[in-house]
DNA sequence: GTGTTTGCAAAGTGTTTGCAATTTA
DNA sequence: TAAATTGCAAACACTTTGCAAACAC
């Protein structure tokens, strides 16, 4: 039988960030993962619709169905690579940079930006109700055409 | 031919609030709208999703589809008698409240409640894009079981 | 080998739409 | 009566799931 070359080699930095990452959260380093992780996290924070993110897998020539690159955007999420961003009822986004931060919303050409967390100040709460803790917080700016 | 009864004069003070806050914005008062409008307006401010508030509208004996209620809702928001919140991407919440406050989402409940807005402030935003204004802050505080 | 992951297509969910029937003004 | 509104069911967009085939370890 036939030995088959290592996965993705050719295109992978021997335990280049999109493996190492894989590792550390415990999944298994398929070709598939390995390829969106690459698109996700080789250069810039990107916010990120699955539908966006299968056309670049598609275009990079890796085959994954949508329904691939949505479990793994879950799995990622879950396994805090992600964090996801609730701007727009009609489709999600998953953001790279899971630092704290905030975001700026462009309504037209639904895009999203970064705002450094030094932008924005909480000067209080309403008291929790019992038993309850802050998971996250939020800033949406939302802009549009003048 | 018989004579039929207004409009839902039972239920309904002449002139109160539903009424006249239709009138306002320029929405024919028909029944649906008129009992849709008494159910979110009469009353404190309401956080709520279609399927909640057609559940109400059957409970109160009202008949109006699901399709009517979302439909309802979207006029009422583009009228500006309500404001839509975006925290969950299962489903859309709309908000009797739509003077200049925040909210906090219970991710468990699945429920919404409101800040006011001077619990928190905004010290600078990035450079907005060239011809580009902002539309809205919203701030969401996520909260959990602890 | 054994358990995990994938792809596909089918099912699911919340939401919108087309159109005839009804209602409002 | 003319124009707006409604209800229904069908269509929609996005997302999840069931299961057999493929793959990682």
């Amino acid at each position: 039988m036939a030995r088959i070359a290592p996965l993705a080699s050719s295109n992978l930095r021997p335990y280049g960030p999109a493996l190492e990452r894989l590792r550390t959260v415990g999944l298994r380093p398929t070709r598939q993962r390995l390829a969106l992780a690459k698109l996700l996290f080789d250069g810039a924070d990107r916010h990120i619709t699955a539908e966006i993110l299968h056309g670049e897998a598609l275009r990079a020539r890796v085959r994954v169905s949508l329904a691939t690159v949505y479990n793994t955007l879950h799995q990622f999420t879950d396994a805090g690579l992600l964090r996801e961003i609730v701007v727009d009822s009609e489709r999600s986004y998953f953001d790279t940079n899971n630092s704290n931060h905030h975001h700026l919303f462009d309504e037209g050409a639904r895009r999203l930006h970064d705002i450094p967390e030094t932008d924005v100040r909480l000067d209080s709460l309403p008291p929790l109700p019992e038993g309850m803790e802050v998971s996250r917080v939020d800033v949406i700016v939302r802009i549009r055409k003048a």
